[in-house]
DNA sequence: CATCATATAGAACTATCGTTCAATATGAAA
DNA sequence: TTTCATATTGAACGATAGTTCTATATGATG
């Protein structure tokens, strides 16, 4: 057993922070070793577990599974921090929200109108952009050239858009519904 | 007027496709400049503007105005325009929510014990484990050997846990309270 | 304990990086 | 147009990066 899963660790919370790596020089006092040539070995091995790329103008560059966070269940709660974490899943959050970045938008939620579906003031909802909605999902619709994120209904065969607060009144279109996306996740920061 | 911010637009595509900067040379052909000094004065002027910075072995860090716009572009830009939409990568949520990726774990909402905070069942929460919680914050705390999520709060001096679902009591532990973690962001998918 | 594979130390080496500076280009203001 | 400030070119320079290789350390396994 090595030690690259905690040199990786050490990694990825300085990439987090700084968005850069270290010169080699660098890694080698961030991981605790003394000896660039050690980290020229380490840093092959972590390209060829997947989670790094030594492009050819010798750049490091994060490679997805640099990205992967680990999945815990419930049921671990009794286990101690044991150092091998096989039952936590790899995971990663872009992609697990994203699949067609370029048809992808994100949108502030502004007001409580649809609190009661989960999503407070200040969340970010992930808006596929033209993607076919069904009645019952939540979509961005446009009305009066506002973005307006609500439930897609429809009644007597007329879609209209409703609201996740009975304080607010349902929305009927006058003509058109216009639909500008459906939602398709949501995210936020404490 | 310069063209710094059409070299800055370039940078922000490449770096959110790579995840790293090219060296002086790459970035001069990827912006469209001859020499190498050209780009040297312009990162400068980039690092004034407050975008990057440039670190003392000659990195190019990206600062927070580097990743401003997209999350500001994203919800203002749409908004006008509808079809116009070019300005392609979607900053990285991962990046956005986690910080200290060693330190953080997911876990998946069991229950509408939260409803009320806007975390619904299925909902992932993240969490950073051992990070210090205060009176008000949702955290993860162990309870019976299982892990819930919950608001800490405190009454004569005494901590408590409080579900955000007036069907749900409150919990008080018998001896110690054991958090686990504090809850800093969550997500969701549709 | 001895053996073997792998990881790290350390130093020497070369490529390439970013800096610098003078000359030139660009472009706004008068 | 002329003037003036700023941007860019291009080449030379020194510094530092990452590679490589050997020796040593580490640590698992028998």
């Amino acid at each position: 057993m090595n030690k690259d899963h905690l040199y990786l660790a050490k990694l990825r919370d300085y990439y987090a922070n700084t968005g850069v790596f270290p010169p080699y020089s660098g890694i080698a006092k961030l991981i605790g070793m003394r000896s660039k040539g050690g980290v020229s070995a380490m840093v092959k091995r972590l390209a060829n577990a997947g989670y790094l790329d030594v492009t050819s103008d010798r750049r490091i560059k994060p490679q997805k599974s640099f990205f992967e966070r680990e999945l815990f269940d419930y049921v671990q709660a009794e286990l101690p921090q044991s150092a091998n974490d096989t039952l936590a899943e790899p995971y990663s959050i872009d992609e697990y929200l994203i699949n067609t970045p370029s048809r992808t938008v994100l949108l502030t939620i502004k007001g409580d109108s649809m609190i009661d579906a989960g999503l407070m003031p200040g969340d970010v909802v992930i808006v596929k952009k033209g993607a076919p909605a069904k009645v019952g999902n939540i979509i961005v619709a446009i009305v009066d050239g506002e973005y307006t994120v609500k439930y897609l209904e429809a009644r007597d065969g007329q879609y209209y858009l409703r609201p996740a607060n009975k304080a607010y009144p349902e929305i009927y279109a006058r003509d058109h519904l216009e639909i500008f996306g459906l939602v398709v996740g949501s995210f936020r920061k404490y």
